[in-house]
DNA sequence: TATAAAACAGACCGGTTGTCCTGTTTTGTC
DNA sequence: GACAAAACAGGACAACCGGTCTGTTTTATA
């Protein structure tokens, strides 16, 4: 048996931007694998090894938490996934092609679909309190903002002249929401090649990118536990 | 003060199949309007008029209860809004055309937008269990052929030979998803006017229904409580 | 170093949840 | 009418949830 001299007197490092963090990290994990009412804060503190007393300290109510979730992590997702991407792209309608198919690809990599994480707060919550619903709607409205406004500068450039953009960011972000829906229901994402081809003006002609590099459909199934 | 002869030997009339419909008709309304998780059995006894005794009777679970909502009424309610009108129409894409505009209409007359049934339990309940997951797929799976066999039906007859009938429904149904994911949070049917518009052909001409006829945005306030 | 505030730990509590259980009434069947 | 099964009523219960509370430790400030 070893000795153990001082039975704990361990100092304890405070932390709270660091813990805050954690708690940040857990929760967004679970509210979008789980959703928001099927995570229980005892889960949240047990997965972040986090006690009671700091949760609290930190986000008062499980719907502060929640907000915090929506306001600095859905948000900042958005922005990395799309708006930044569409921003570096040549044209809007480039930006567009290149997240779906850099989407696409990440899925079938993983071999996972978790959903699009503004798409599945949006649906539990948005009717259930207005502050939530006024978050997520404002995120909604940046993301689609962005997409518009690439595209306004497109046709200062003498291109895409004939396209609507707030028509085309509509499309574009109700394509792709939908598209990870029936991903994540499927647990299948060539849905996501499927709406792209049909975004695209190439649709109208017939035979453009032909079938045989479409037909991949697989099943996929969970890597990791969660 | 009045008599009462006979304290209470009134009759009980067992109505099993209605007492399963009443348990069923509150179940979809409110897994819709509150989600499965924050819809408690309590709330549904309640509204409903039903004993514990007699829910538990034809709905052993909590989830056969909603298997069952998901299998009759949602898949229904897909049926009734999505399939059959693209059945009767002239073509698939007129079809499409058709549902936008109506759900659309109901939506703004309504005054509140309560969500896609489908794509609202499709994003709480896929990842949260197999069975769940499997039941909500095969409607998604019978909407997009439903829409794909109508386009091929239509290029039988000569017309819309030009569109791949997979990507087209996937896109449409995606595009409806999404836009009522959006319409819900934002709490504005216009955005369903936008996609549409953005999915018609005549997307690629310039001016073509202008901007005057679409700019009627307004947020809508919910007419009643639930 | 004195001191107050911030950061954290952990127990505790009232209310709710889904399910189970026992008992009673109705209904179909011989 | 006898009888078993179905239909229904309503209470009980253990587990769980979110929030609160008290107390301790660390840290900033003076």
């Amino acid at each position: 048996m070893t000795v153990r001299p001082k039975p704990r007197p361990q100092k304890r490092i405070n932390d709270p931007e660091g813990m805050r963090k954690k708690v940040l990290d857990v929760a967004e994990v679970a509210f979008q694998a789980r959703g928001y009412h099927a995570s229980s804060l005892g889960d949240l503190m047990a997965a972040a090894g986090v006690s009671g007393g700091a949760l609290h300290h930190h986000f008062p109510t499980k719907k502060a938490l929640a907000l915090a979730v929506i306001d600095e992590r859905v948000a900042a997702a958005v922005e990395e996934t799309w708006i930044a991407p569409v921003l570096v792209a040549n044209t809007a309608r480039e930006g567009v092609r290149a997240v779906f198919e850099a989407v696409a690809a990440e899925l079938e990599q993983q071999g996972f679909v978790r959903g699009c994480p503004l798409n599945n707060l949006a649906h539990e919550l948005s009717l259930a309190d207005p502050d939530f619903r006024l978050a997520l709607a404002g995120i909604f409205v940046g993301w689609r903002r962005a997409i518009s406004d690439k595209l306004r500068a497109d046709q200062q450039a003498g291109r895409e002249e004939g396209t609507d953009p707030e028509r085309f960011a509509a499309l574009a972000v109700a394509a792709y929401s939908g598209a990870m829906s029936m991903a994540k229901t499927a647990q299948d994402a060539s849905v996501l090649r499927d709406c792209l081809a049909g975004l695209e003006r190439s649709a109208l002609s017939p035979s453009q990118g032909g079938l045989a590099a479409r037909r991949r459909r697989r099943v996929l199934l969970r890597p990791r536990t969660l």
